[in-house]
DNA sequence: CGGGTTTGACCCGCGC
DNA sequence: GCGCGGGTCAAACCCG
């Protein structure tokens, strides 16, 4: 695909040189002779010219392909490498712990296992995981071929798509979810809790369901479109936030355990938090399985950053470890916050992608709210804002996710399945407005290395922004069917295999996302040169309805 | 008529 | 024990 997709570029701008240039000679008038002649050896030259266009179109494609076989392996030793870690991390863990968070720790540690970190090779295992583990394989045997959740399953035939969707690899959420099901479910209503609370095992595994994803997004309408089917189960108006919560429950599956509120931020309207919790137990529509592992890798990190790491952690400002990846970002990435603020009762990690003011804010800031005042559990919080006041043009930010060119930067964006662009549907990016594209290419290819180098962060930042994406292009799509050949056609390498069995009824807040660049939120600047490295679904142009009908019942 | 939403009632945990 | 607040239930209602 990769290859016939080059050669088509190729062919058709040999295409274009050939007919423009034997237009010219016929062009010449009076000497016929003289202008077929000229004509013939305007012919050679042209087809020498295309040959040699050809052979280079052939070493690029050859390039390419190499540096996509590179990456791979990268990515590959990485995760070896990450797995590795993981494993001297939990075995050192219990020794290591301020008793006051041993416990707890214990827990978070076995959640880390949960959420898609887990090593299929994972010798450590306790007599309920292997049994787990072997379920997984069970499961996989009777759903191949089939959409197990999250990220894992997209069926890609490029490899760096592969690569990039698979941080938390089909094994890794496989056990992850076959392991959930096993225990229970996630997140279970207080009475089932009730009733499974037959010892310290499911005790603590109740406390392990209840990490938290909580995304805070700029967002118009009354819930981001995250590809999956909600219904809506009950409002209260919570304590301190006038606007009332809302709960919904997944309802792809009728034993679906995954919920989630969603509120307005009482300090600004215009910020929509959304907060999943638990796990999906079945296979999940293509555009939801961004956002779905988005939650997954980010309670990931959460459990395993705070189970690994301690008070002060995050004091470096330019680095931390987070079990040993290595989170660190350019200076002039200095958007991302990662910062412990909440006295949740659960475990919550925060993907704040809105924008707020946060210029000394690096990404790299982690701390664990265990040395925090009080909360029972850690949270976390990762903010892809941006500075109003930085320089740098950022590439996160706002919830507003604009997709940039990025026309010269496929070899080694396209690897990552980044700086495509979508052929319609979306806004011009602003910062190529602007004229910014040289330093939205620069970043990109910053935030390229560090997302390659990183395939942790690479899954949590990937979900995220896919599941924006998808937010962004889920509107009103009665036409879901069609997230196929999109998904086809703006992601050349994102060749999906199923398609979304759920339509998008378009309720979430796409607009929300490509309007609030013009809209009175000032941050204009922000733009996204990341394309999803996800199908997502896309509406046609004639489709998408008015925002007013925004009901959430399947964002 | 089926499926989703609304909304008041209810349950439960927690703090006093 | 009581009140408060968060979370859930379920009957009534709405809508296509």
């Amino acid at each position: 695909m990769y290859r016939s997709g080059r050669r088509e570029e190729g062919d058709k701008g040999i295409g274009v040189d050939k007919s423009q240039k034997i237009e010219r000679p016929a062009s010449f008038e009076g000497a016929a002779m003289e202008s077929i002649a000229h004509e013939e050896a305007g012919k050679e030259d042209e087809l020498d010219s295309a040959k040699a266009e050809m052979g280079e179109v052939r070493e690029e494609n050859e390039r390419l392909k190499t540096m996509l076989e590179k990456i791979g392996k990268d990515y590959k030793s990485l995760q070896l490498q990450v797995f590795d870690i993981l494993q001297q991390e939990s075995s050192k863990r219990p020794v290591d712990s301020a008793p006051a968070i041993d416990e707890e720790s214990k827990e978070l540690e076995l959640v880390s296992l949960c959420l898609g970190r887990s090593s299929p090779t994972d010798g450590k295992r306790d007599g309920k995981s292997s049994i787990a583990s072997k379920a997984k394989e069970d499961d996989d045997e009777l759903n191949a071929g089939l959409t197990l959740g999250l990220d894992s399953k997209f069926q890609v035939s490029k490899l760096d798509v592969t690569e990039f969707a698979s941080n938390s690899s089909p094994t890794e959420n496989s056990i992850e979810e076959v392991k959930e099901e096993e225990a229970g479910e996630t997140w279970p209503p207080s009475k089932v809790l009730k009733t499974m609370r037959t010892g310290d095992e499911v005790s603590q595994q109740s406390h392990v369901k209840r990490a938290r994803v909580s995304v805070r997004a700029r967002c118009d309408t009354l819930t981001m479109n995250d590809g999956c089917q909600w219904r809506k189960y009950g409002q209260k108006i919570a304590k301190g936030n006038p606007c009332p919560r809302a709960y919904y429950r997944c309802t792809v599956a009728p034993s679906c355990p995954v919920r989630k509120q969603v509120q307005r931020c009482a300090e600004d309207m215009s910020i929509l938090i959304t907060t999943y919790e638990g796990t999906h137990n079945h296979p999940l529509p293509m555009s939801a399985t961004a956002m779905a592992s988005t939650t997954s890798a980010a309670a990931s990190m959460l459990i395993s950053g705070s189970s690994a790491s301690q008070p002060g952690l995050g004091s470096s400002p330019a680095a931390t470890e987070l079990h040993g990846l290595n989170f660190s970002l350019p200076d002039n990435m200095r958007t991302r916050q990662l910062y412990a603020a909440n006295s949740s009762p659960f475990p919550t990690i925060t993907l704040d992608l809105t924008t707020t003011a946060s210029s000394s804010s690096h990404f790299s800031r982690f701390s664990s709210s265990f040395n925090s005042s009080t909360p029972r559990f850690p949270s976390t919080s990762l903010s892809f804002s941006s500075s109003e006041s930085n320089s740098v043009p950022t590439v996160w930010g706002n919830g507003c996710l604009n997709y940039g060119i990025l026309p010269h930067n496929k070899a080694q964006i396209g690897s990552l399945n980044l700086g495509r662009q979508p052929p319609e549907h979306f806004h011009q990016p602003y910062m190529e407005k602007n004229g910014q594209a040289p330093i939205q290419q620069s970043l990109t290819e910053t935030l390229t290395k560090v997302i390659t180098s990183d395939p942790s962060f690479r899954t949590v930042i990937a979900a995220a922004l896919s599941s924006m994406v998808s937010s962004s292009t889920g509107q009103p799509n009665p036409g879901a069917g069609e997230s196929l050949g999109q998904n086809l056609k703006w992601g050349e390498t994102t060749q999906a295999i199923s398609t979304n069995p759920l339509s998008q009824n378009g309720k979430g807040c796409a607009p929300g996302y490509l309007n609030a660049s013009s809209s009175s939120n000032s941050q204009t600047g922000n733009s996204i040169l990341l394309q999803p490295p996800f199908p997502v679904s896309i509406p046609r142009s004639g489709t998408s309805g008015s925002a007013a009908e925004n009901r959430d019942q399947n964002n």
